[in-house]
RNA sequence: GUCCCCGUCGUCUAGCCUGGCCAAGGACACCGGCCUUUCACGCCGGCGACACGGGUUCAAAUCCCGUCGGGGACACCA
């Protein structure tokens, strides 16, 4: 058996969008689970609509979701040498033509075409011309079949018929010399001896023109896999205004890209009732057998809590390494080392369902000048005796070994002194504390805080108690 | 318009190929409860679907036909 050879071929005309990732990812996965390679090939054909950035954002947005390629990227605008042998063959096998139709001619044809109830496109008016001189202007057509039949062998689908009358002579080579998509898709994966060809369903219908060249080439078929496309929540194919559709911003958003490739896979592909995969394990159950051929709608919402239970799973070492750029971003300092960040980020590990709601909700952890809301001071800061605060910063300010056990000991100290329900104390030194009524559990957080920190707090804070029963 | 694909809870899906184990299972969301120092987490429970109509069969979500609905393709774009 041949090596398995899977490929992920976008043209560079805007970022990588949800469905493109998916394709990737789908093509990625099957070449890891079978053993064999993931090729990456640019299909910058089209000159105007290609660009550098484009290029650059796709490749961006495969490294961040780690989807190692085995070879390439190749690019097709500079492999225009490799497709002319191609043309000529067919040229002089008569599988091709040369036609001098200008595109105002051809689309009057199709207007005609349609006109007449029959599906648009060339009429074929050029087809046994002989006259036309290599010199002379003009587009290469492939000559179709005029009857008989063509059949996709779909990996996902099964057998797809198409009528060979369905199609028009296409154009494989343009008037400036330059071949276009549909061929150049086959030499391509041809002579990388692609094995499995996984793209989208859009190109369902484009693949007995291949098919068809393919034979004309006596090129040997690859077989084809075209996974459903995914579609946006009002049921129409995902795009700009159905939100971010960028893969990138889900990292700026402060997604995993395992959580992302996790919600991805499972969005068209299943294993069971399993919901959260690692990567490894989505190569290791990864098949085409499990993909669905319905379109999917994409849920923001099931990818964050796919994303929440990647986070929490995290080693806090590693969510600390993964925060730190966006607490230098927001330029707070870091009052600890990487070991203290860790219990930092550990407290809200599970209060959070992305790496920017997580870092958001800790400023008070970094920044000493508190932002107190005044709802949250009103219900309880204010509300709370002095006394009870200045108590309790004294029996605090008597601890010696600064751990959670210990302030834990304390407040019960506080509390049993006062007769009173934690809840009492603890709302009111969490606003002093946080600025704010949220927070995670008071002793973990101001284990984490620190003693100095704590009370200096503390007694800015009892200024604002006003509390009198 | 023509051709192609698709159709299980609001959403992602299991089941469909190889009819009976399905009075259709899981997950997200939503609603209620428990836990509780806040917010979360967690736990328990609830809501909720085989698009419709025929047919085949002892038996159909599963097989067949039709209808309807959704999507895609018909470029000198990819």
């Amino acid at each position: 058996m041949p090596e398995i050879r899977t490929r992920f071929a976008p043209s560079p005309s805007g970022f990588l969008h949800i469905g493109g990732a998916r394709t990737a990812l789908f093509n990625y996965l099957l070449a890891r689970n079978l053993g064999g390679k993931f090729v990456l090939r640019i299909e910058d054909t089209d000159r105007e609509r290609s660009t550098p950035e484009s290029i650059q954002a796709i490749l961006d947005s495969m490294e961040w979701l780690e989807l190692a390629w085995d070879e390439g990227p190749f690019y097709q605008s500079e492999r225009s040498a490799e497709y002319q042998p191609y043309v000529q063959r067919m040229l002089d096998s008569g599988a091709a033509y040369r036609c001098t139709c200008t595109p105002e001619q051809v689309d009057a044809m199709r207007k005609e075409a349609k006109a007449a109830g029959r599906r648009p496109g060339y009429n074929g008016s050029c087809r046994n011309r002989t006259d036309i001189a290599a010199t002379d202007p003009h587009v290469v057509r492939f000559r179709t079949p005029d009857d008989g039949q063509t059949g996709v062998k779909d990996l996902i689908r099964g057998g797809v018929l198409f009528e060979n009358t369905e199609f028009d002579d296409f154009v494989i080579c343009r008037t400036d010399g330059t071949p276009t998509y549909n061929f150049v898709v086959v030499v391509d994966d041809a002579e990388m001896r692609i094995t499995h060809v996984v793209r989208g369903e859009d190109h369902l219908s484009n693949t007995p023109k291949q098919i068809l060249m393919y034979h004309a080439l006596d090129l040997s078929v690859p077989e084809f896999a075209h996974v459903p496309l995914i579609l946006g929540t009002d049921g129409s194919r995902l795009s700009k205004r159905h939100g971010a559709t960028g893969v990138t911003a889900y990292r700026d958003m402060g997604y995993l890209p395992d959580a992302m490739n996790n919600y991805l896979a499972r969005l068209g592909w299943s294993h069971g009732d399993q919901e959260i995969f690692s990567r490894a394990e989505l190569i290791e159950h990864f098949s085409l057998d499990h993909v669905g051929s319905s379109a999917g709608v994409f849920d923001p919402e099931k990818l964050e809590w796919v994303n929440f239970q990647h986070l929490k799973e995290l080693p806090s070492s590693t969510l600390a390494s993964e925060v730190k750029p966006l607490i230098e971003e927001r330029q707070w300092p870091l009052p600890g080392d990487d070991g203290w960040l860790a219990k930092a980020v550990a407290t809200v590990q599970e209060r959070a369902k992305t790496l920017v709601e997580l870092v958001n909700s800790i400023k008070y952890y970094f920044v000493d000048e508190i932002e107190f809301d005044p709802k949250a001071v009103a219900k309880h800061l204010a509300k709370a005796r002095p006394a009870l605060l200045t108590d309790l910063a004294d029996q605090l300010a008597g601890v010696e070994d600064w751990s959670e056990p210990n302030i834990e000991d304390v407040f019960q100290y506080v509390l049993t002194k006062h007769e009173l329900k934690l809840g009492k104390l603890a709302q009111p030194v969490r606003v002093a504390l946080t600025g704010g009524s949220v927070s995670p559990g008071i002793f973990e957080m101001a284990a984490v805080l620190g003693k100095d920190r704590v009370l200096a707090r503390l007694q800015a804070a009892i200024p604002l108690a006003e509390g009198t029963d």
